[in-house]
RNA sequence: CGGGGUGUAGCGCAGUUUGGUAGCGCAACUGGUUUGGGACCAGUGGGCCGCGGGUUCAAAUCCUGCCACCCCGACCA
């Protein structure tokens, strides 16, 4: 029964304008509005729900991992910012000043905060003394505000929502070993909850963080084969403690400098999803972060006993998943295609002859396949039918990476593949900036990541020709 | 920050060339008929035409200054 055809219009194909496409589904499932303030987005209500529960299962790691959440303030002097030169120099350009504070001009502007390592850092300076201190693992959940120049909802916004966490350690193998473990988090979390496959690895020099030792990332394929950062987990070593004078005396006796990391995931997450999973017919959600898994419509409601079965059913399966009904006056078709625009899971309609049946109708929104089940065994039906679609749904994303990654040996190769098939690009590299600058300056694809798991293509840098040190994977991203 | 575009009802737009009663579609509201893929009919309400100056008897329309947003680049999660 499955049927690919499109039963919307109101969403701009996918394949004609991509950015379109993405725009319409974010309104058209109301996930966001524009607001009065260029680059800032309202998270409407059912957007806010997804946000939420991605958060929650994500705190939920956190704490799992040892985490405690604490919350900074939102400004920044700007003596306290410019104390990390190589920081202070990678934000300027983004944050934004607040100079007054009433009728009367500040002694100090105050930068709203881009992020909050800064923050951190002289907070631990003050309640870091000994190795009985150590380790710290804070983490908070916020908003941060970056004056980006092109803004998109959920991708880039000017304020956005996102959890920062920020550790520090006794020595540098623990800092390392937290920022890996962290990165490890965010990878399964893309994948489990989110159903998307993401690829590991190191940032180069030119991409690392601002002030970082070490940054990591998890890079993530949208449909359209444009990559997205999707995660960062930096190890600061002991730069920040440096800078910051975060010393603690160890078991001997002796002054050390405490060895930190931060790491970072966003409302940026909602948008991944979106261009990940969503499909013509607009969002498609994973059931695990869907705030609607199943959506209960009912068919000729005026019908007597309709309303009363959809109640019922609804009732019964409010104990096992996140189940609403949807009673209006609409016809069924119209609510047929606003959850499907809405990525609703999975939809069970209900009338009058199924009820004669004790039967009612699935249909699932990855898909579209349309089963009819008997109300006995409802709660195990759905529950498995979730499960399938979640599976499904990275199964599809996964492919979609596979068959949009490709290998370039040389540079016309790797023209001729962002023209044919856009996506991931696996390609050696010599570790030189100059090659990264050019691959960039010809092609607009940077590096996302060095992936962990390297592979031997040549020995030779696609760019220069040179010898290669490390395959990176290349992309044009978000 | 460069290039392009757009501001008229909640949303999408026409009207601007050639100044002369502010329109259409969708949405909303009321009543009725409907309901297994965005139903139909009839009716109703809704506007500082982005903002400020100017020209004119008269400006959505012409002139001028500003502002905002969107798209494409460069910068970034």
């Amino acid at each position: 029964m499955a049927n690919d055809k499109k039963m919307v219009s109101a969403i701009t194909d996918m394949e004609k304008d991509f950015p379109q496409w993405y725009t319409d589904v974010v309104k058209k499932a109301e996930l966001a509005d524009y607001s009065s303030v260029k680059g800032c987005m309202i998270i409407q209500p059912y957007g806010y729900a997804i946000w939420e529960l991605l958060k929650n299962q994500l705190d939920e790691k956190f704490k799992e991992t040892g985490h405690e959440n604490v919350y900074m303030p939102l400004f920044i002097p700007e003596t306290l910012l410019q104390k990390e030169k190589d920081h202070v120099e990678g934000f300027a350009p983004e944050v934004a000043w607040v100079t007054q504070g009433g009728n009367n001009k500040l002694q100090e502007r105050l930068v709203v905060r881009p992020t909050s390592e800064t923050l951190f850092c002289d907070h631990y300076k003050n309640i870091i003394h000994s190795y009985r201190d150590l380790p710290k693992l804070y983490n908070q959940w916020c908003n941060v505000v970056r004056w980006e120049k092109t803004t998109r909802p959920f991708l880039r916004t000017t304020e956005f929502l996102w959890q920062e966490g920020h550790t520090a350690h006794a020595t540098a193998e623990e800092s390392y070993e937290e920022t890996i473990r962290m990165l490890n988090v965010y990878a399964d979390f893309c994948q489990d909850i989110l159903a998307i496959p993401v690829i590991k690895g190191e940032k180069t020099e030119k991409e690392r963080f601002a002030g970082a030792k070490n940054t990591y990332t998890i890079e993530s394929l949208m449909h359209d084969g444009k990559a997205l950062q999707s995660g960062t987990s930096h190890n600061f070593d002991d730069i920040f403690s440096k800078a910051f004078e975060i010393q603690y005396t160890d078991k001997d006796n002796k002054l050390q400098y405490v060895h930190q990391t931060s790491w970072g995931t966003t409302t940026r997450l909602v948008g991944a999803v979106i261009m990940v999973h969503g499909d013509n017919n607009g969002l498609v959600l994973p059931p695990k972060i869907a705030p609607v898994q199943v959506i209960v419509v009912p068919v000729n409601m005026q019908k007597e006993g309709v309303i009363e079965k959809a109640t019922e059913i609804t009732e019964r399966l409010k104990k096992v998943v996140r189940v609403k009904n949807d009673f209006s006056d609409k016809s069924p078709g119209w609510k047929f295609s606003e959850y499907e625009m809405k990525g609703v899971p999975v939809r069970l309609e209900i009338g009058p002859k199924d009820i004669e049946k004790g039967q009612c109708v699935l249909v699932r929104r990855d898909n579209n396949e349309k089963i009819f089940v008997s109300l006995d065994n409802l709660e195990e039906t759905i529950l498995k039918l979730l499960d399938d679609v979640q599976l499904n749904i990275y199964n599809k994303a996964l492919e979609n990476r596979e068959r949009r990654t490709s290998v370039a040996k040389n540079m016309d190769e790797f023209s001729n593949i962002l023209d044919t098939n856009q996506g991931f690009i696996k390609a050696m590299w010599c570790g030189e900036k100059e090659c990264e600058d050019k691959i960039k300056e010809l092609t607009a694809a940077t590096s996302r990541c060095i992936p962990f798991e390297q592979e031997e293509l040549s020995d030779n840098c696609v760019c220069c020709g040179k010898k290669a040190k490390h395959m990176v994977i290349w992309g044009r991203a978000y």
